[in-house]
DNA sequence: CAAATTGTTATATCATGATATAATTTATTG
DNA sequence: CAATAAATTATATCATGATATAACAATTTG
C-alpha cells in the first residue's frame, strides 16, 4: 500500500480534491447537483481534468457513493456492536440509515448513480456485502438447523433488501422520516426466516 | 373512461403512438437509448411536442416502467396462478422476471429511469405493490398466528425486495442469468418468516 | 543531466436535454 | 358558422456532458 510513486500520489490527491469539490458543490446548492464546468473551477483544475482522471460524471458519484459506504463500515467497527446477531444487524441498519440521512439530498443524488453503467460494477456491491456480513458475524441466535443457510443467504439478502429501501428511497416513495423504520423492517423480515424460534416474537415486536 | 372529448383522445392517442416510437427506438440500437430528436423524428412529431406531452425524457421512461408493470399485472391475473400463497408468489416472480428479460437491455434503461425525480413518485410503487398484495391473496399457508402481520407485511416486503434485485440487476450486479434465482430467493426470504412451519423446509429446498 | 513518459491545460467542437416564442393548425363552444 | 381556447409546429437559444488536439509542465528512467 506504502509503494506509490511521486506521480500515483499526487494522482491520488488529485482525485480526493476533485471528490471534495464535487461533495462541496452537492452541498452547497439544494439542488444537490454539479456541472463538470463548475467542478473543475472549485477544484481548482481544468474543466478536462476530471474526466481524465475519473472518466465520466457517473464515475465521479460512484466513487462518491465507495466514500459514504466506507463511512458505514468505519462506523460499524468503531462501535462494534455488542450482542448477537439479530442486534448487530439492527445496528448495522440504523449507522447505515444515519449516514444516508446526514445529507439527504446529496446521498440521494449519489445513490441514484448507482445504477448506472460507465464504471466497475464489483467494487460497491462487495464493499456493501462486506458490511452486511461483518453485521452477521458468527451467527449467533440464528436457528442451528439453518446456520449454514443462514450464513450463505443472510447476508446478501440483507444488502438486496437494504437496497430496495433505498432504491424507493431516492425515487421519493419512501420519505426521509420513514427510511429508519422501512429499513429495519425488511432487516427483521429477513432475520424472522432464520432466527432461533424463541426469539421470533422479540423479532415481531420491534 | 368512456367520457373523452375528442381531444383527449388524440392527446392520449398521440402520447402512446411518443411511447410506442420510443420502445422502437429502445429496441433498435444496441444502445437502448434514444434522443429526444430522434424520438420526435421517429414518432413523427415536432421536437417540442414530446416535451409538451411528458415534460422530460425521465417522466417518458417512466410511462415505459408504467407499461412494464400493467403488463406483468394482466399476465398474472390471465394465468390465474392455482395453489396457496408460496406458489402464487413465486408464479408472480417467474412472471415479473420473464417480462424483464425478454427485453434485458431496454428494460434495464426503463427501470433505471426510476429512480429519478421529476414526475410523481406515487404510481409506479402502487402499481407495483397491487401486484405483489394479488399474489400474497388470502394468505394461505401463512401461519395463522402471523396471518395480520404477513398480511400487512409481506405484499411491501416483496416489492421491496423485488426492487432490490432489479436494482442490483440494473447495476450489471446480477446478471440476466442469476436474476431468476435471486429473486426467487429473495421472494423465499421473505415468504420464509411468515409461513406455516411444516412448509418451511419445502421453502428452503427450493 | 538528458530523454522519454505521462498528466495537465487551453481551446474548440459536437450531440444533447430543456426552454421560450410566434405562427399555424385543430377542437370546442355558443 | 364564427369566436375562443388549446395543442402543435418551426425555430432559436442555452447549459451541459463528452471528446479531441496541440502546447506545456512535471516525473520517471537510464
Amino acid at each position: 500500500m506504502g509503494e506509490m510513486s511521486v506521480r500515483e500520489q499526487k494522482r491520488t490527491l488529485a482525485r480526493e480534491a476533485v471528490l471534495d469539490a464535487a461533495e462541496r458543490l452537492l452541498r452547497a446548492d439544494g439542488a444537490a447537483a454539479f456541472s463538470m464546468r463548475e467542478l473543475a473551477a472549485e477544484a481548482g483544475v481544468s474543466f478536462a481534468t476530471p474526466f481524465n482522471q475519473f472518466g465520466s460524471k457517473a464515475a465521479i458519484a460512484q466513487a462518491l457513493s465507495a466514500r459514504r459506504i466506507d463511512l458505514m463500515s468505519e462506523r460499524f467497527f468503531e462501535t462494534a456492536p455488542p450482542g448477537d446477531t439479530i442486534s448487530r444487524v439492527l445496528a448495522a441498519v440504523s449507522i447505515a440509515v444515519a449516514v444516508m440521512l446526514e445529507e439527504p439530498q446529496i446521498n440521494r443524488a449519489i445513490i441514484r448513480s448507482l445504477g448506472f453503467p460507465g464504471a466497475k460494477p464489483s467494487e460497491v456491491s462487495a464493499q456493501s456485502r462486506a458490511l452486511w456480513a461483518a453485521a452477521f458475524g458468527d451467527g449467533d441466535g440464528i436457528d442451528p438447523d439453518l446456520a449454514k443457510v443462514a450464513a450463505e443467504r443472510v447476508p446478501e439478502q440483507l444488502a438486496i433488501a437494504f437496497r430496495g429501501c433505498l432504491s424507493f428511497w431516492i425515487a421519493d416513495e419512501i420519505t426521509d422520516a420513514q427510511l429508519p423504520e422501512k429499513a429495519q423492517a425488511t432487516a427483521i423480515t429477513v432475520l424472522l426466516g432464520f432466527v432461533e424460534s424463541n426469539r421470533r416474537a422479540d423479532l415481531l415486536r420491534w
